[in-house]
RNA sequence: GGGCGUUUAGCUCAGUUGGUUAGAGCGCUACCCUUACAAGGUAGAAGUCACUGGUUCGAGUCCAGUAACGCCCACCA
């Protein structure tokens, strides 16, 4: 069979994916006796977006932990699923008509915005679950969810009705984030600060009937129309006799109050004095409700002034904002003007300033569900790893303030509240009384009632005639779905056997920066629907930036696709190098780099080319596009992908991989059995095989030893571990020394060959089981060409069992025996290069081992020495007395000598023995000193000062061959 | 302002309960296309473990403080 010389991802990868696929690999099937079902929920992106590294990271270790599972046999689910993501879809979708046809949200209409959304959605949302197929990821793609679809929409419903009866769910006049482009309100979680350079203006607000006059400072003049209050510190003896009068606002002559809110007032910062303005500032707010004052709105949703404003009516407050300042200043109220700068809140989604805008909106009240969510994580019922981001998530949850859900959008859950007029609660009772599904309350202040049902497609007004009947126009905060996740996807609240099979689940794998608004909020809702924890583990990975230490993020501009990434360098390459990024404590920095599609060369990204439409090579000269090009014509000059070099190892390694099988397979035979670590060991106490070698024993001590260390790390989440492990283990052990160890017994025809390609198969077939979690498509492809090439029965490798070690190889002082073969071997490399012995020349060495026992291992071993020494002579003599000056290594137990055809530069000899000499000597005394100290002799644990005393026998050792060594070349 | 984290080789990072003569990959130097692999092999150079103090027989590892950087939360008119 032919195998190519490197390994090629394209070729496999589709193939083995839809091998996967047809074979119902990825639908959970019964588990093995003994095992219990294991569940991931993936975290939903935004049906519209695209995913970049931080999202391949994310499902990389997801995909590690499933595939685990299903090899240990356990009943699995990966829940796929996206997000309908409101105010981020709903914004691109309005903006990409606004730019085509000029049209806003209001001349469409609510019914064809949402339409045009869902075609948007069929037309885009495929690229992310093309984005996940391609990195390999297993999950249950014939239970794709959305957090619209009519599962999770009943869930929704049934929830938002629950909270309702539980009177949970109420709706109240606050001061909102006010997003004037989007027109809706955004959590306080959607507000970015921005550095702003700004003014600071400060006003004279004249007291009424008096020459004096009080000096306020804002940021925001126009404000000023909506003042209810003055505010001083009560013990400010500056204004203290002021409280109780009045000022005169300018320009519009309204008389409001001098308040003493201590509150409110640093008295040490600015005047001391502070206009209020509960209707747009937060701070102000809450001084109005202490103080009782009106509440005076100025502004009109779209962000104009409204008529409170008089001649500025109808100007967009912040064009209004000049001339207000003008005004001001000629009617002798403005006093002066200084530059200053202030952090201005912006909304995360249409990057436009936020007002605090006061409206009606719905909550929910969170104290009694944040207590149970914080309960769940303090019993340790939900754990994080690593632990110490728990305290971000209980800091959150103690706040425990009131989550405002509703938005003023179209796309989303609609909230299922109609408003009722114009009827008794009779009338109610005779049409809803003997529904679960519907609840209603009385609302006072408008005169109504406020029906809820979680019934699909409800239409109350059929039943109640005659009533004035109006559904809310508000949709539910995109979270309130997502809170969701854990059990909407599993069908609840209808009984069912996935619900009951999978709930709660096992581990929830996530970035940090979506511990408040999504982990926090599942767990709550998780707690009032279910009574449960939505699953017993978060597991918090690390952030990719990019090479300046910025987030990577779709909107920075820096975000890779990783679909570029495994164009480049196969989908292996990148679970690999994600793998080894993954520790727990530092986020990783991937310094990111453009490809000219003309010649490419590879040039940084950084903070001048990241948002560029297009880029000049700086090799080339031709221009390129990048991903930001608005025109199609701009790409037709060849568009620039990103990459980055931090991908190499993966790809280098899963080619180390590929050519290693590919020299075991070359020696295997359709009479190689393919046995496991046990039944390996058992077929060799029943003699099936010859005794094993010591590198054999070597090396199968280490597989069995990276087995266990290798599982440890997959279901502890130390994922870097899991891949250095795995890296260490085939490329240092099994290719650098095992490959070559076994070389001539494989071209021979003796007996043992059989037996040494039953260890090779036996180690090569379990190395790519313990890969397979991390490296699926690889191994996969190799392990089919394994079968056949063995003549075993075809099978896949993502159904195979996950290895167990067998143990008992060899004993210690056996494998001690074999590394020091090696040490001995990287002795005489290096007299080889130190003395220019060129690769191909044969050089001559003699082994002084201590021990008869060491002799004859050595003599044993002579065929691999010479090998690996390049060696055309070797000699192995316990009484070797050196003839003259000879170059020389040493170990504790053996000497190495290079026999050397000219005359050897004594002096030079002497000073390189009387270095390593004083090195030795240096390290043997602080040893001693260690040793010799009672305070380390009487506080170490015993198992450390033997570790010590082996440490200073060698040590002593050595020096005592390096004395000899000394006295020798002296005597030359 | 509050919280969390980071600082180890030129770069990107490991370093498990303190027991190290401090590691890896990339890059660098020298030699090698040797019949699995040049996406490779062999040998090598390279670090006052940010700084200061403390605890300890012993500190990269623990404690306190300082500095720089990053993230999250809150936000002063």
């Amino acid at each position: 069979m032919e195998i190519a010389p490197q390994y090629n991802p394209k070729e496999c990868e589709k193939r083995i994916y839809a091998a996967w696929e047809s074979s119902g690999s990825f639908s959970p099937r019964e588990g093995k006796p003994g095992t219990e079902p294991y569940c991931i929920m993936m975290p939903p992106p935004n049906v519209t977006g695209a995913l970049h590294l931080g999202h391949a990271i994310n499902n990389t270790l997801q995909d590690i932990q499933i595939r685990y599972h299903r090899m240990l046999g356990c009943k699995t689910l990966w829940q796929p699923g996206t997000d309908h993501a409101g105010i981020a879809t709903q914004a691109v979708v309005e903006k990409n008509i606004f730019e085509k046809e000029g049209k806003t949200r209001h001349d469409l209409g609510r019914e064809e915005l949402v339409k045009r959304i869902w075609q948007w959605k069929e037309q885009y949302g495929g690229r992310i679950l093309r984005q996940l197929r391609a990195m390999g990821c297993s999950c249950d793609w014939d239970n794709l969810r959305f957090t619209l679809d009519p599962v999770c929409a009943k869930a929704v419903r049934t929830t938002f009705l629950s909270m309702f009866k539980a009177g949970l769910i109420y709706r109240g006049k606050r001061l909102v984030n006010w997003d004037v482009k989007l027109q809706t309100s955004v959590s306080d979680d959607e507000v970015v600060y921005e550095t702003v350079k700004s003014n600071l203006w400060h006003l004279k607000y004249q007291v009424e009937g008096s020459e004096e006059y009080l000096e306020v400072a804002t940021t925001r003049p126009e404000t000023f129309f909506g003042d209810t209050a003055v505010a001083v510190h009560p013990e400010d003896e500056r204004y203290k006799h002021l409280i109780g009068k009045n000022v005169i606002l300018p320009l519009v002559n309204r008389a409001i109050p001098i308040i003493g809110d201590a509150l409110l007032v640093d008295r040490e910062f600015g005047t001391g004095c502070v206009k209020v303005t509960p209707a747009h500032d937060p701070n102000d707010y809450l001084c109005g409700k202490r103080n009782k004052l009106a509440e005076i709105n100025i502004l009109n949703p779209d962000g104009t002034l409204n008529e409170v404003a008089g001649q500025f009516a109808g100007m967009d407050r912040l064009k209004a904002r000049p001339l207000i300042v003008k005004a001001l200043e000629e009617s002798g109220c403005l006093l002066k003007t200084e530059p200053y700068t202030t952090q201005v809140g912006h909304s995360d989604r249409s990057k436009t300033p936020i007002e605090p805008y006061l409206s009606d909106q719905w909550f929910v009240v969170m104290a009694d569900m944040a207590e149970a969510a914080m309960a769940a994580v303090k019993s340790g019922k939900i754990q994080f790893h690593p632990p110490r981001f728990a305290k971000s998530y209980l800091d959150w949850l103690s706040e425990k303030r009131d989550w405002p859900i509703s938005r003023q959008l179209w796309w989303g859950h609609r909230i299922p509240i109609w408003y009722v007029k114009g009827v008794d609660e009779d009338a109610l009772k005779s049409c809803f009384g003997n529904c679960d599904e519907i609840a209603w309350r009385r609302d006072e202040d408008h005169d109504q009632w406020l029906l809820c049902s979680s019934i699909e497609n409800f239409k109350p007004e059929e039943k109640l005639l005659g009533a004035d009947v109006r559904q809310e126009e508000d949709v539910l905060d995109t979270w309130f779905s997502s809170a969701l996740w854990p059990h909407s996807t599993l069908g609840w609240p209808d009984k069912n056997e996935r619900f009951e099979t999978f709930y709660p689940n096992n581990v929830l794998i996530t970035n940090r920066d979506i511990i408040s608004l999504w982990v926090a909020r599942m767990v709550m809702t998780a707690h009032f629907n279910t009574h449960s924890v939505p699953f017993h583990n978060v597991m918090i990975h690390v952030t990719i930036l990019d090479g300046m230490g910025k987030r990577m993020s779709k909107s920075k501009g820096n975000g890779v696709d990783p679909e570029d990434i495994i164009d480049q360098y196969g989908a292996d390459a990148l679970r690999f190098s994600m793998t080894q990024m993954s520790s727990d404590t530092q986020d990783m920095r991937v310094p990111v780099q453009y490809r000219c599609p003309h010649c490419a060369t590879l040039f940084p990204q950084n903070e001048k080319n990241m948002k560029a439409e297009t880029l000049s090579c700086p090799s080339c000269k031709k221009t390129m596009a990048t991903r930001w090009a608005a025109e199609e014509t701009q790409k037709k000059e060849g568009l620039a992908f990103l990459t980055s070099a931090k991908f190499e190892i993966g790809r280098n390694f899963g080619n180390k991989i590929w050519n290693a099988s590919r020299f075991a397979m070359q020696n295997l035979d359709d009479k190689t059995p393919l046995l496991s670590l046990k039944e390996l060991k058992s077929a060799l106490e029943q003699g099936n095989f010859e005794p094993l070698n010591a590198d054999e024993e070597w090396i199968l001590t280490r597989l069995d030893e990276t087995v266990r260390e290798v599982t440890a790390s997959i279901e502890e989440y130390r994922y870097h571990e899991y891949a250095n492990k795995m890296y260490d283990f085939m490329w240092n052990e099994f290719c650098d020394w095992f490959l070559e160890a076994i070389k001539p017994v494989l071209r021979s025809e003796g007996k043992k060959k059989a037996s040494t390609q039953a260890v090779l198969a036996c180690v090569l077939q379990t190395a790519l089981r313990l890969l397979h979690p991390m490296m699926p498509f690889e191994t996969e492809e190799i392990w089919s060409n394994l079968l056949k090439i063995t003549g075993g029965e075809s099978s896949l490798l993502i159904n195979a069992e996950w290895p167990s070690p067998s143990g008992g190889w060899c004993d210690a002082r056996r494998l001690a025996m074999v590394m020091r073969k090696y040490e001995l071997i990287s002795l005489g490399r290096s007299m080889r290069s130190a003395f220019n012995i060129g690769p191909g020349q044969k050089a001559s060495f003699i082994l002084k081992p201590e021990s008869a026992e060491m002799q004859s291992f050595l003599e044993g071993e002579r065929e691999t020495l010479m090998r690996f020494l390049t060696a055309g002579e070797l000699t192995v003599d316990k009484d070797m007395v050196p003839s003259g000056a000879m170059p020389c290594q040493v170990t504790s137990d053996v000497a190495i000598y290079l026999k050397l055809d000219g005359s050897v530069d004594i002096a030079a000899e002497k000073a390189k023995v009387e270095k390593q000499q004083k090195e030795i000597a240096a390290y043997i005394q602080t040893l001693e000193k260690k040793l010799g100290n009672e305070s380390f002799t009487a506080h170490a644990p015993q198992e450390v000062i033997e570790k010590e005393k082996a440490k200073l026998a060698e040590a002593k050792d050595k020096l005592q061959k390096l004395s000899e060594l000394s006295a020798m070349l002296s005597k030359a």
